[in-house]
DNA sequence: TATTGTTATACTCTATAACTATA
DNA sequence: TATAGTTATAGAGTATAACAATA
């Protein structure tokens, strides 16, 4: 999320009792919940399984963007996470000390500062990368790779 | 998700220009990235929608699964909606104080309580449902109708 | 005069632990 | 001994306003 925040889940996703008797009630049947519901788990196993390297999706967020070659300047990143600018001061803040991430200011607007990865950075994404894709597999363990793909396409469509 | 919470989304969804330039990047091809911005954007809607009857997204989740018929206890509110015990406990203050629920010891285990709608809970939670359907409509207006079945058939097989 | 990034601050949401009443 | 709900509190996330630098 902009990943937004992240709510929280137990460690096992634990699937517990009164999920299947309340699963046919309306609320069920909302799209808004779903998709939040769906983030919730996401991002909740994202978060666990970034933590070993030290970030969170925020975090991972910003330097997968960073890292884009697309050169973001941080107005551009506040806009595109749905994150408040001083939220992305802070983040860029934590990335910077740890040596992933640069700034830059936009020769074309000094008041613009573009955010650039470090060799450091770079790599750290990957690392990063593989953890989640390794988690959003998990997520999405019900689904079939076509019903995934059906999923992703109908998503980006919806949220993008 | 619950409607997890909010996070912020402008007035208008103003669709903002260096979303364009970052839309073909490798986080915008994460599913849970996705997700969570349909999730956030979705529930800001909503919220906006809301709040004309003075509820918030997870009210009004509470007050949707109150009026389900199944008598849900708060243990089950929590677990459903991935939300603390505790917040739940406030969340219910707040529609009791409002008299839309009520609370009653469940007679087949005396620790827990069901959590009932009242006559005035019942109109209100009509209302509130409408005023989400028509914010859903903008959220997934760019889809057809056969793709926000498609979407909601998916989500539900993944989220829940 | 308007905008980018920054800081400080207040507010909301979330997580934790301790307590009570029941089991 | 364990669980449901409650309370209090601390922590994380979010929103707001004001400021310096630049446009």
């Amino acid at each position: 999320m902009t990943p937004r925040t992240t709510p929280s889940v137990d460690e096992e996703t634990p699937r517990v009792d009164g999920i299947e008797r309340l699963a046919h009630t309306d609320l069920a049947a909302e799209p808004f919940f779903l998709a939040a519901r769906l983030a919730s788990t996401g991002s909740a196993g994202a978060n666990r399984a970034l933590a070993e390297l030290g970030l969170k999706v925020r975090h991972y967020s910003v330097l997968a963007l960073a890292c884009s070659g697309e050169e973001p300047t941080q107005r551009e990143l506040s806009q595109f996470l749905v994150l408040d600018p001083s939220q992305i001061v802070s983040i860029i803040d934590e990335l910077e000390q740890r040596g992933a991430v640069e700034r830059r200011t936009d020769p074309r607007d000094r008041r613009s500062k573009i955010l650039a990865p470090t060799a450091a950075g770079r790599s750290l994404y990957g690392e990063a990368k593989a953890l989640v894709a390794r988690s959003t597999g998990d997520s999405l363990a019900e689904l079939s790779a076509a019903e995934r793909d059906e999923l992703f396409r109908l998503l980006r469509k919806a949220a993008l």
